[in-house]
DNA sequence: GTCCGAATATTTTTT
DNA sequence: ATATTCGGAC
């Protein structure tokens, strides 16, 4: 076995050998922490001759569990089958598949993704009366993630609820539970929140898991919420063996829960808990190193911690400053090919704070014909067909799954329109059955004979169709499906270019069950496996491709490392987002994130901001991310010159005269960012964005007394000082 | 029941 | 700029 451990630190070293008792292992950027995990699960197996059964790795994506898994049977050779190294979400699964009868579900329950969430709450908003556009049903399901998180069920919210919208909300929670509930269906909150559930009501059910798991890692420990810490403590109660690693520096998912006190506070929890730093860095050049260094000690919400490298300065950090995002594009481009003759296009990663950042930068790549690769674009398994083809699948497997069957239910086109869905769905409520049930007592609810007949014959797909998914493959399944659905057929009648490309990916989709049939037999539980698979997997999985540039969102890139790395759109407003720029606690956050994109270049990194760019179709000129300006001088090349005031600002746009043809109380006058100005209720200030041109430009002021806001250049009460 | 054009809302999102 | 969504015409 190959547990040689020379070549690690002392820090490492330790952190392998430490395995009674807690341990907390902070882990800094590129410290080698997937190295220390994979070593210290070999050096339990093969040292302390713990059984593998007895191990457990919990990991946020499937990506992190495989390649855990993969470097782990590296170590030790096979005979680490039993031990559970997975998500949060597939290690819930596979609890709850055994276990949810135990508090009332069926076992075969269906999971939700965020598109089904979307239309239960849609359904809930209609049936309420209540306006869409009033009620973002993003906010709703937020809401109900964050109740879910801090494991607060709907009677409890309701009771809690001091004020609307959360009175509305808490209510909303509890039908959107309900209907959950009936469908058979979790969403991935509920996998967390209800094997929660599961062991608090059942200490037998715990303890056999716990006696499991004596040993527990847990990968990423700063982007827990509270409901997967509540369950890794259940767990770790009566072992104490739980070694958990992560890097608060890292900590940039607080929008989706994450609460970084769970390992802030770790010695709280585990007082005898053994802590160690891992502040070697392997990764990074000193300059690069130096640089993230300095933007993350601006952060105050933390424990100070400096990462070291062995490795020497390396070349200069190289700010780029362009006209446009177009301009801000091709000066990327320029640099990606004059790299190209030291360094692979794989090696090279342009990252970004939002995804419409990629476009202009995709559209540069295609004309220079440069391969690449975009993470988290349109998502294979969110497109039309394939949500279509796995809500067949779902039906089949849980009739009683209203979601999938009003998604399928005239996909393609049976004559089965919303008149006839409404008045299933209104039966179906008021009778407490599902719409597959309704359906059979649809002679006496006031549907057309015809309608009746073609629900008759859906039914009878259907049924056929389950009956035969017990002696099939689901790659056989899916073919029976889009044969007799007529789903295919649809498909080829429509002859168009967008038409083909579905019927490709129907194909493409079919290497997928392939794969999955490869690995597992035709049983009574095939189809619930590769359904609750398919809910856990996202296509980051699947992006075996290695060749090409990388373009990703900042958030994407946590974990992954390049030789050469863009840092892009570096301008207050986009990065920070405009959203966060004045609250402090998400500023770091930001700030984060920050720390994160600079640390994932192990040998250049470029950093780029454009004077204006276009958002939401308007032309926007913003100054200099701080995060820029937190980089000292000396480690950035082209730095120097354009100095990070505001002044370039101005300089750009006075070159282009401006007009104002409605006369106004600021008609004819320019503003620059950087600007002073006066305002009549407001006071002093200073402008910070500009947004659109002409008649309908607007300005971001930062005023001394009254805050940051956004006013109409040519009507704002404001005068230019100065 | 279906189709088309206006209205609307746009951070990030490992599962 | 653009993707989605909704209301009204056919």
């Amino acid at each position: 076995m190959d547990m040689d451990l020379s070549l690690m630190n002392k820090e490492q070293k330790k952190a392998i050998k430490t395995t009674e008792g807690p341990l907390l292992i902070m882990a800094g950027a590129g410290s080698g922490k997937t190295r220390v995990l994979t070593h210290r699960i070999a050096y339990l197996l093969g040292e302390k001759e713990v059984p593998s059964r007895n191990i457990l790795a919990i990991t946020f994506t499937n990506k992190a569990a495989r390649e855990m898994k993969e470097r782990v049977a590296a170590l030790v050779g096979g005979g680490a089958a039993s031990m559970w190294i997975s998500t949060f979400h597939s290690m819930c699964v596979r609890i709850l598949r055994s276990n949810i009868n135990y508090i009332g579900y069926e076992n075969s329950f269906s999971i939700l993704d965020p598109t089904d969430q979307k239309s239960v709450i849609k359904d809930i908003l209609k049936r309420r009366n209540l306006d869409v556009k009033q009620h973002n049903p993003r906010n709703i399901i937020g809401y109900i993630s964050d109740k879910k998180n801090q494991l607060i069920k709907p009677d409890q919210a309701i009771s809690e609820a001091a004020s609307y919208p959360d009175t509305l909300y808490s209510e909303m929670y509890s039908d959107y539970q309900r209907i959950l509930y009936r469908n058979s269906a979790l969403d991935f909150d509920d996998l967390i929140m209800l094997t929660i559930e599961l062991f608090d009501k059942e200490p037998k059910v715990l303890e056999h898991y716990q006696n499991r798991f004596q040993y527990i890692h847990v990968d990423e420990y700063q982007d827990t919420n509270h409901a997967q810490y509540r369950l890794i403590n259940q767990l770790a109660k009566k072992y104490r063996n739980i070694c958990v690693v992560g890097d608060s520096d890292q900590s940039i998912y607080k929008f989706r829960g994450a609460d970084i006190t769970n390992i802030l506070n770790f010695e709280d929890d585990y007082p005898e808990a053994t802590v160690i730093t891992l502040e070697q860095n392997y990764r990074s050049s000193k300059n690069i190193l130096d640089a993230a260094n300095a933007v993350i000690e601006n952060n105050t919400e933390r424990k100070p911690k400096a990462l070291r490298t062995a490795r020497d300065g390396g070349p200069k950090l190289q700010l780029m400053v362009s006209d446009s995002e177009r301009g801000e594009a091709e000066t990327i481009i320029g640099n990606i090919q004059s790299l190209s003759d030291e360094h692979s296009y794989s090696d090279m990663a342009v990252l970004y704070r939002t995804n419409a950042q990629s476009r202009a930068i995709e559209d540069a790549l295609v004309k220079s014909n440069i391969p690449y690769k975009m993470v988290g674009g349109m998502k294979f398994y969110d497109r039309k067909e394939i949500k279509d083809l796995m809500s067949y699948l779902k039906v089949i497997l849980n009739p009683n799954d209203d979601i999938s069957f009003e998604r399928i239910v005239n996909t393609p086109k049976r004559g089965l329109g919303p008149k006839t869905i409404d008045k299933l769905k209104a039966h179906g409520q008021n009778t407490g059955i599902s719409i597959f049930e309704a359906i059979k007592e649809s002679d006496f609810i006031g549907i057309p004979k015809t309608a009746v007949v073609k629900l008759m014959g859906l039914v009878d797909l259907l049924e056929g169709l389950k009956h035969k998914s017990r002696f099939l493959t689901i790659t056989e399944l899916v073919d029976e499906v889009l044969k007799h659905s007529g789903y295919r057929k649809m498909l080829e009648g429509e002859k168009s270019i967008e038409a083909t490309s579905r019927l490709e990916n129907l194909e493409e989709f079919k290497t997928v069950t392939m794969e999955f049939d490869r690995d597992n037999e035709i049983s009574d539980e095939l189809l619930f496996t590769f359904l609750s698979d398919m809910a856990l997997v996202s296509d980051q999985d699947s992006v075996e491709d290695d060749s090409g540039v990388t373009l990703m969102t900042m958030h994407a890139s946590k974990g992954l490392e390049f030789k050469v790395v863009f840092v892009v759109g570096l301008e207050e407003g986009i990065f920070p987002s405009r959203r966060v720029a004045y609250d402090d606690r998400e500023l770091e956050e930001e700030r984060r994130l920050m720390y994160v994109a600079l640390t994932r270049a192990e040998d250049r990194l470029f950093l780029s901001r454009a004077n204006s760019r276009m958002i939401f179709g308007k032309t926007e000129s913003n100054i200099q991310s701080r995060f820029l300006s937190e980089i000292p001088e000396t480690l950035v090349e082209g730095k120097e010159a354009v100095g990070g005031s505001a002044s370039d600002g101005m300089k750009k746009r006075s070159g282009k005269p401006k007009r104002s043809r409605v006369l106004t109380n600021n008609s004819g006058v320019t503003f620059s960012i950087g600007d002073k100005v006066e305002h009549k209720k407001f006071g002093d200030g200073i402008i910070s964005g500009i947004k659109g041109e002409g008649d309908s430009q607007e300005l971001d002021i930062v005023f001394t007394k009254a805050g940051v806001k956004r006013l109409l250049a040519n009507f704002a009460p404001i005068e230019k000082k100065e």
